[in-house]
Parts: C-alpha cells; structure tokens; sequence
DNA sequence: CGCAGAATAAAGGTCAGACACTTAGGGGTC
DNA sequence: GACCCCTAAGTGTCTGACCTTTATTCTGCG
C-alpha cells in the first residue's frame, strides 16, 4: 500500500546525516532526538496529514531505541497536536491535521502565562486588541454575509437584561461574530486568544452589571454600523468602545496592582480609525 | 523550605474534586490526566517559575502511578516548555520561565502547517500581515530609540552590493528590527512568525537579486520617515512596500500551484494607512 | 439466511525493576 | 591552595511483562 515507501522511518529522517561516528558527547536525550525526527518527517511533509505511523514496537527497532523511548517522543508530539494515537486494533499513531482550535488553545496560555510573568505588560495587550479588532470590525463591515450578520444580532443582550453572566458571554460572543466576520482566519486564530486573555484576567467577577449596560449600548452601534456596511463607521464605533474599555481595565489593573506604575503612553499611539471621507 | 508547602502534589490537584467513586468508564490515559493536573498547577501559580517539581520517583508514589507515567506527562509539558528538565545532582523538573522565542516558533511551526494544509489561506496571511506590519511601522516612527534607529539603519544594504543572500538576510532583519522598534512585544511576537512563513514559503530560492534591489529602495524610503519620526508617512510607505510584495507573492504562487483560483478580493480591503494630515 | 454475541488479535497504556549517564558538591591527596 | 576522585541524587534508557481498548472475525442461535 501507499505506506511501503516508508517501512523504515528512522532511514527516512537520516538521508544526508553521516560523518564520522565519534559520538562527540552532549547529545540531547533520545527521546527528543527521536521527536525532532518524527517532526521533521511530518514538516517537510514526507508523512501526510491523516497518514499512521509504524506501530511503536516498530518504531523503536527502526530507531534503535526502546519502546518507552518512543512513547515518550510521541507524547511530545502529541502534545505539540502534530500526532494523535487511537487505542484498539487499527489504532496506532496518525498525523493529526493541523487544526486552528489548538493554536487559538496554545496561544491562548501562552499569553496568558506570558501576561502573568509580566514578559508582556497589560498595556501591549490591550494594545494589541485595538491593533486588530479595529479593522476586524473595518474589514466585518463590506464582508459579512448575511449569515453571519444574523450572528452578530444574536449576541446582543437587550439593555435591561444584562446581567453578569449574559453580560460576560454577550460581550465574548460578539467580538468572536466580529472576528469570524472580518473572513481572516488567521487575524480571527490570533486575536481571540488576545481577547480571551483579557476577559479572564479582568472581568468575570471584577465587572459590574451596569458597566454591561454601556458595552452593550456600544455593541449596539458597532452593529448598527456593521449592518449598513460602512466599514469606517463600524471601525471608528470599534476604536471608541475598545477605548472605554481599556480605561476600565486599567483602573481595575491599578486597583489590583497599585504598585507597578503603568508606562502608559501607550494609549496615544493606538490607531484611531482614519475619518471616513 | 518553600517547597514543603506541597509535599504532595496530587493532593493539591485533587482539592475539590470528591465525589462517589464510581469509575464512568471512557476515562483518559493517566498520562494525560497527570499532564493535566500538572498544567493546572503551574497556570494556577500553585507551582512558581522555577520552582522545581518533586523527582519522578517521588511523583509517581504521589499520583499512584508508574514513573513510566510520570515521564510521559512530563515530556508532553515540557515540550509545551510549561517545565524543562535538568540532569545530574541537583537535576530536576522545574517550572519553565515563560519565554516569547519559544511562542514564536510554536507560532512559526503552526502558521506553517495550517498554511500548507490551506487551513488559511495565502491571501490571509498577507492580509494579515499588512494588518499588523502598517501599524508596527506607525508606532515606530514615534517610539523608536535612538539605537533602534541604528539597529535599523544597519538592516539598510546599500543598493547594488544586494545579493540573494544578503538581500534575504537584510529584508528579515530590517522588518523584525521596526517590529521591535514598535515597542510592542506582543505585536511583534505574533508578527514575526506571520512574516517568517511567507519568507520561507516564497523567498528562499525563488527572488531575484534586482527584486532585492527595488526592496531595498523601499526600506530606504521607511527608514527615513521613521528617522525623521512621521507616523503617517511610516505607515503609508510600509503600506506600498507590502502590497508590492505582495502583487510579487501572488504573481510566484500562481506560477507555483497554477490550479488553485485565489480568491483575492481580500487585496482591497486591507488598511491603507489614513492620509497625514 | 441473518443478526447478536463471543473470541481474536493488534495496538496503545501501564507497570516494576534494573542499570547507565550526568553532574554538583564534598573530601582527600599532593 | 589546586587538583582529582568519589559520591549521590536524579534523569535517561532498557527489558519484558501484563492490562485495556476496539475493529474484525467467528460462532451459534433464531
């Protein structure tokens, strides 16, 4: 079958690799050799997407190592969601396709480890928000189809109702509908994790129902603007709500760290949308 | 020491989580369940940046497991880089410092698979890339240091010494060096691996040393107007640099996979930077 | 004849125990 | 005091066994 081309993988990841063998020490442990192999084979796509990898007993004798070493590269893999392994008979390990929930997981820890270590300030994110959800909401504005037009008018709450819960979900949603409709995937995959960043650290139980009044009186006119289709409108109305709500973030950030001066100048350089006309 | 607060780090995973002991069936491998519990302490801040987790042996006595199971937790958390591992005496399992290079490659790595599965397409990442190199441009123009501005300067080759491989090099260098002048490391952090897949999947091999050229005069134009600290003038000359790259980008990928009809509207949407003035 | 249920087997999941390798630090020799 | 060896803690690797899961195959009954 298709897989015969490749019964020896560990021969397949070593064209091009001799030399003397004098074993020049510090080698990194098999296991990660192993891995970085295997990831090779997969990048360079000389193992396809959805293709099975030799069982690995197999594995372990073409690479000259034992099975546990094996295993251990493989969880590397799988964590990394290069792989993935079904258990039974025609179980095994596959070539995972790659998928734009786990990089939006992935980054989304990333950043929020990165935030919580202070490697990247409070300001560069919400910097950042506005850096792409201003012309997601441009961009939204001429995309969008009707579909998603629906979508976006499902996700707001009706002032009066806005309670916490509605309040915090109300508020996600419809900046995720923006998102999807700007029809860049990739903007889409980097900014909700930039978003969702945000939201955890500083709003589920820190907000006040009547602070959900006035975003959704805000989301209100982003759609407004959205549904007629005026892309400078919608990024202006876009540019306006993410300023009032990065001065909320920051007087909460200062209530909750008052010690660490906020270097903020960084307000002024966020890109004000360009006046229609 | 500080350490003796979690001499058992099951049981700190474990608060909560009672219940009737009725095992439903369809449970996920151990390896995962520890790998998860782990994750959890360590995002939690229970586990701090290097502080370093109980030897293997020790773990597995504490989850109940084998130390098989234990490692194969391990590799997939630190191949996340959630932990890294040190041998010898005073070896160990230690909570890694989260670190932007490794965001990057991971976002290197992913951004490259889902472009080659066209998960995302090749229009959307240069879409995105306008997206986020215009206003890393503007943000320079007012925020650069003077040894930014140096940095910057000496990605500068002098027209006519530019060959394809100090025109490559010289091209990174001069967009990762504004990216970095932005002052936003998050921005560039998400930036530079957008940036890095297109190289990789259109330069290395396909440019000619006279495109380099004309790269080159366009650099020249954006290092003045940072040099001389215009916002506008930054953004709208990084603007026509990126849309001749990317006519440039569209016109190999034609030629390179002919079939496939890009759907290139998206050209007229992205931000042309709103006039000075 | 057909379908439900049992047996099979291939593959991953887990375990126990042993030994090798790495390396900081202690201790001894000159 | 400088150098070297030794020690010990911890990770790295191996072996080989057994358990669990699950698609398929076989069996037997209706």
């Amino acid at each position: 079958m298709a897989s015969d081309r490749l019964v020896d993988l560990a021969a397949a990841a070593h064209e091009a690799h001799e030399g003397g063998s004098l074993p020049v020490s510090r080698l990194p442990p098999a296991y990660h050799q192993v891995a970085e192999q295997l990831q090779g084979l997969i990048m360079r796509g000389t193992l396809s997407v959805g293709e099975r990898l030799p069982s690995e007993g197999v594995l372990a004798t073409q690479f000259g190592v034992s099975r546990s070493t094996i295993r251990e590269a493989l969880r590397g893999l799988s964590s990394q969601r290069l792989v993935h392994t079904k258990r039974g008979v025609n179980g095994g390990t596959f070539v995972a396709e790659p998928s734009y929930e786990h990089v939006q997981a992935y980054l989304e820890t990333s950043i929020g480890l990165l935030s919580g270590a202070d490697v990247v300030s409070v300001d560069e994110i919400l910097e950042s928000r506005e850096l792409f959800e201003v012309p997601a909401a441009r961009l939204a504005a001429t995309r969008r189809n009707d579909d998603q037009l629906t979508e976006l008018r499902a996700t707001l709450v009706p002032v009066g109702e806005a309670d916490l819960t509605s309040g915090f979900e109300g508020h996600r949603e419809f900046h995720y509908a923006i998102l999807k409709a700007s029809g860049n995937r990739l903007l889409e995959v980097i900014t909700r994790p930039v978003f969702s960043v945000l939201q955890t650290r500083f709003m589920r139980d820190r907000a006040s129902p009547n602070l959900y009044a006035s975003i959704v009186s805000d989301h209100q006119e982003i759609y407004d603007a959205i549904a007629a289709g005026d892309p400078e409108a919608s990024a202006r109305h876009m540019y306006s709500h993410l300023e009032r709500l990065r001065s909320m973030y920051e007087r909460i950030d200062r209530a909750a760290y008052p010690e660490t001066a906020p270097e903020s100048a960084a307000a002024e350089m966020a890109e004000p949308p360009r006046p229609a006309g």
